[in-house]
DNA sequence: TATTGATTGAAACAGTTGTTTGAAACAGAT
DNA sequence: ATCTGTTTCAAACAACTGTTTCAATCAATA
């Protein structure tokens, strides 16, 4: 989004309605907020894009295309171990994900839309996080018996993103629950590098142990 | 909740409101639609609690009230062992934090909550989700080496408090994620033994292999 | 210059919001 | 029955919402 984006008052609209929306939400945003925001008329939100709802979509969408582009998962050759691709897609994960105070509206925007099941919801799902599901199922497979059913999987894979996606949702949580000192140290690297730890941990082992079974 | 508290039009009011905020949020929660599933008059809200916002945080004090009283960890000996503990925390865990039809509104209204840094449940947090915190720290001791640092200890549960945390503030996601089949399969008891057999595997191979470095 | 099409502007629209009003209904005590 | 304080009710309030309208403005082309 170069400054040079930002002169026609369509792009103007969707960076205001981007932070907006990123901060309050859909329902406690208004139009008027975002026109003068953005230096626009009120009736430019239904001349560009028909109503809020669909701006709101186009800023979502806008926002996860941005979001794509800024961290992006390194090339990886035929060789490359899969042990080293999941740690690169955990890094690349957390790094996309992890909010702080340099933190862009595109990341909160997004977050705050996965938990909203609604039209955008679909359309984000579908188009951008859908394929980097398949990618991290495709590295699982590779760590995993050939014989592991397709729920295993995937419950597998839920158990590596919740673990990133923890430090997005529950970030006020973690600065109440670990000192100040403590929280400055969890810098992306470290969480990337224990989560990657406890997950290949977890792989390895349950590997060979197929079936393990819960302590009772 | 007996069904004698909802006599009062106080009562059902809160009730009804903590539902409704509970589903869409504060902003898009009307004080109609409040008292019309409340069957109560539009004026009844103004009357009890002087505003909407006023009756918010009532709604939300006596949800977190309601959960406290909630108890759900079952009763341990001094010869529980730490597996079965943990086992029964991340249980326990995730049916308080699963979002469904059969949760209640006062699970889902505190965990929709808990990401407002600005609220005042910052209290919530020190009553109630410090102590279960400190719990899980105690099992972990027991599973981890002694010489495991604090920061590590941390780390650690938020790994397993991420997973369970996953399938409430993703679940739209979730949904899009896998077909109708499998979704209606994943049982909260389902998702509990996955979490505890991939976090008990994680901790034992990491508890023979100290400081086990990532893969590069 | 005149014309065309795209963009902007101020005002108004119809509907909904939270809130207030004042009278009616109620229960209990004198 | 009368008085008291509490609770309910329908209606209205003022403010705000998303959206529409239509004239004014601008840029480029013939």
């Amino acid at each position: 989004m170069s400054s040079n984006d930002l002169d026609t008052a369509r792009d103007r609209i969707i960076e205001a309605a981007g932070e907006i929306f990123a901060e309050r939400g859909f329902e406690a945003t208004t139009v008027r907020d975002i026109c003068q925001a953005a230096a626009a008329n009120i009736a430019a939100v239904n001349y560009y894009f028909g109503d809020k709802q669909r701006l709101f979509v186009e800023t979502v969408l806008t926002a996860h295309r941005w979001r794509m582009d800024q961290a992006a998962l390194p090339n990886w050759t035929a060789d490359t171990p899969p042990r080293k691709k999941l740690a690169d897609f955990i890094a690349t994960f957390i790094r996309r994900v992890r909010t702080g105070p340099k933190d862009t509206w595109q990341n909160r925007l997004i977050m705050r839309e996965m938990m909203r099941p609604d039209a955008a919801c679909a359309e984000v799902v579908r188009d951008s996080i859908r394929p980097q599901f398949e990618i991290l199922l495709g590295i699982l497979r590779a760590l995993l018996p050939e014989d592991t059913s397709a729920e295993s999987l995937h419950l597998t894979a839920f158990s590596i993103v919740g673990q990133c996606l923890f430090y997005h949702f529950a970030d006020p949580v973690v600065r109440h629950l670990v000192d100040d000192i403590e929280y400055a140290e969890f810098s992306i690297d470290k969480l990337a590098c224990h989560i990657a730890n406890f997950s290949l941990a977890a792989l390895e082992y349950t590997a060979r142990h197929v079936d393990a079974e819960t302590a009772t």
